[in-house]
DNA sequence: TAGTTTGTTTAGTTATAACTAAACAAACTA
DNA sequence: TAGTTTGTTTAGTTATAACTAAACAAACTA
């Protein structure tokens, strides 16, 4: 089966995307899912994206399951169809900020938390003498880092509440830094 | 062995960052070779690493190295001392800028580069006419997925080519997206 | 010289995330 | 009803990153 030139050309695309979703931590099979979604002017069938991909039905099923959580993909149905359809979002300001809306009760989250557990236990102060310089030393180095992590959660926070964010978003802020 | 309060607070933090180290892709052992060192008041050898971790010298040696790469963690060399120490980077933000600093030539660039590469592909335009339709979609695409991550790069190169950032240049970003 | 202290590298193991194959469930069709 | 089409879940496999144990190298000491 021989391909044409722009076959050529897409699987390579997909091939990229996927070392990109690796390099970010996610399952290459998810960069695979968009890049093959991207590229059709079409919505494809979980049947179709198996076919472009390769990978098992099973894995395109939870594969597109993050990526719709994600809002990175859409899922469509129509009428007097049993099957689902999905379609890319190509507005990738937009998915940044859903994604960032959808941080809180994750993992991270739980983390974070630990932190400011401990800062707070901290705050309580020593109980033996002891080891009360050590504590101090702890205890402002607990919370700077706590103030590091506000600091990004607000900026986290402001640029998923954005009603738009595009390019010149970006140019505004590029902007800024420049002085 | 019983532990005092101090200790067992600490031991909490060094499982926090070591869960946020996870989070964000990065060995468990890093997070937990960052928090030892940045709740320490003096500078620690790599054995001391080795005894407050838990981890072997081998995994602490390649931790280190990547940590200091990073900028997180600076070696010093004491005189007449084979020993080499290390100490934690406290100020976030410059550790930020060493990351964005060192981004080139990453497993992360060479996928960029195989996105323009594609891009350059398709704007030599179809040689078989029965795909130009098709052709002409992914072409739009593929540049405006270009564009987009031309955007980030951009503002990459800005943060890190910045002399000085801290809680108040991140307090000017969030006054800008307020509008 | 032989022995020690330090850090690195290497071969092999372990833990785990990603994946496949297949059973299953739901919603339909004939 | 039995059979089909679709998507999900589940048990088991595979691939791989992180780790350990131990060999090694370098720089020293006695």
């Amino acid at each position: 089966m021989s391909t044409t030139p722009l076959e050529e050309i897409k699987e390579n695309f997909i091939q990229g995307l996927s070392q990109i979703s690796q390099f970010w931590g996610f399952p290459k099979s998810m960069g695979a899912i968009y890049a093959v979604l991207y590229l059709s002017p079409s919505h494809l069938s979980l049947d179709e994206i198996v076919m472009q991909t390769g990978f098992t039905k099973g894995a395109i099923s939870t594969g597109v399951r993050s990526l719709v959580r994600m809002g990175l993909i859409h899922r469509q149905s129509k009428l007097g169809d049993r099957k689902d359809y999905y379609i890319a979002e190509s507005d990738f300001y937009k998915a940044i900020r859903t994604i960032l809306r959808g941080r809180k009760n994750s993992e991270f989250d739980r983390a974070l938390n630990s932190v400011t557990q401990t800062f707070e236990k901290l705050e309580a102060g020593p109980t033996s003498g002891n080891d009360s310089e050590e504590w101090e030393f702890v205890h402002e180095r607990v919370g700077d880092l706590q103030s590091f992590f506000d600091g990004l959660d607000n900026l986290v926070r402001v640029v998923a509440a954005l009603d738009t964010m595009n390019q010149n978003t970006v140019q505004k802020v590029i902007g800024l830094l420049k002085k």
